[in-house]
DNA sequence: TAGTGTTTGTATCTTAAGCTACAAACATCA
DNA sequence: TGATGTTTGTAGCTTAAGATACAAACACTA
């Protein structure tokens, strides 16, 4: 496996060169464990001290519900990380307890060195300083997006906003989604055959057609009357 | 007015000292602008070079619809700020455009020099740093938060969830809302009367009662069942 | 304390979307 | 090419929640 590889995919290191990525571990005191299936790598309660970054294998997030019951609330797989947001805020302790799924690496990088210039001075400081910063706000715009979808009450108009964003996003009447029914529905937050049948409905109204993931809009004006419409 | 009781509760500049707050002018090319009714100090896609915090005044966030209309998607007060998210997303532009609604002045720093180390070395840029990281992280866990409600199906697992929570939240069996019927409508975006209705419904089942923004919580056990079973 | 505006409660009707369960289409691979 | 698993479409029933419109309670102040 390429570290050097996965850790430029991981958001954190954009921009990054491969000697920039070497200095990780003395500068951002970095260091990499390696955990079975079952281990907990992150309690939640417990301070962060590190953000964690999985280059092998896979892990389960959890909340712990009020009356003690853990719930599944996410997947990392390589590239991901956990504590990047918890490591900023107020009490800087997790909100998730993060248990490996699947034999994994993970490395580890201080998080009171990120914030701080550290005394080589170097570019890699700075620029991990600002990668945190993109990171942090553009989760914030993805959700200010992903919240846009849940408000919209009425079936068509989520299916409508949705599409006229990825027809926006790809700039062709042929949209491809990325997800399958199934996927797409929980996005939206509804049930797949309610989904299913607005959508043939559009169908029938000559709005778009559609097979599988594709998407071919034949009414772009009504679609985004509908999208703006939509609330 | 008091500009720095005004910044002090800024969460950029929590934790400031005066004299810090004093280093802003020169040392994150602070300045100040005055604006009357009317006048655009942010338009969208125009790159975002300072984060302008209102002083005194108000203004109105704007974002453009497909179609070219306007919409309104939020006000800013004194305190507030603008374009503290965009400055550090990829395209680092405005994806709102901000209109002043009533006379306002706007304190402007410099993005850039937010994230650079400044010559003097100055503690008051590391603390706006961190506090900037704190802005940013604890904004994607609100977000998180609104999201649940927003995802829950039935009317009264939205309700019972977010009792629950300000009953954690206050530690008390009697709850303040901080917001009236319509505000909390609008939070769980369903309709006051709906709401309404299973709020009436709740008391009838003895789990609650209420008088205006004042919740008593009369069984804490199935309230907590609802708010955990919720989806 | 009357008068106005706001917030909250109530009633009725309608409909969109949920759920369940099944059928059809498609993919994959031996 | 048949067998199996997955994804997608279809149907019928039920119900919760939306919309609207009005009434009651309350708050404010002149």
């Amino acid at each position: 496996m390429n570290i050097f590889k996965l850790l430029k995919k991981n958001k954190l290191f954009y921009n990054f060169e491969d000697k920039e990525i070497n200095k990780i571990f003395d500068c951002l005191h970095g260091h990499i464990n390696k955990y079975s299936r079952g281990r907990v790598v992150a309690e939640i309660g417990q301070p962060v001290e590190e953000i964690g970054i999985l280059l092998t294998g896979a892990a389960v997030k959890f909340i712990k519900k009020p009356n003690g019951e853990l719930e599944n609330c996410g997947e990392i797989f390589a590239g991901d990380m956990f504590g990047e947001v918890e490591a900023y805020t107020g009490d800087r302790t997790f909100n998730s307890s993060v248990v490996i799924a699947e034999e994994a690496t993970v490395l580890y990088i201080s998080v009171a060195t990120i914030v701080k210039q550290c005394s080589n001075n170097c570019p890699c400081h700075q620029k991990l300083l600002e990668n945190t910063l993109s990171c942090l706000a553009e989760r914030i715009d993805t959700m200010g997006v992903d919240a846009k979808y849940l408000k919209i009450k009425s079936m068509r108009g989520k299916i409508s906003k949705l599409f006229y964003d990825k027809y926006l996003a790809q700039g062709t009447e042929t949209i491809h989604l990325g997800f399958n029914r199934n996927e797409m529905a929980e996005y939206l937050n509804v049930s797949r055959p309610s989904m299913s049948r607005e959508m043939i409905a559009m169908r029938e109204d000559g709005i778009i057609k559609f097979r599988k993931d594709e998407i071919v809009i034949l009414n772009v004006d009504e679609l985004q009357r509908l999208a703006n419409e939509a609330r």
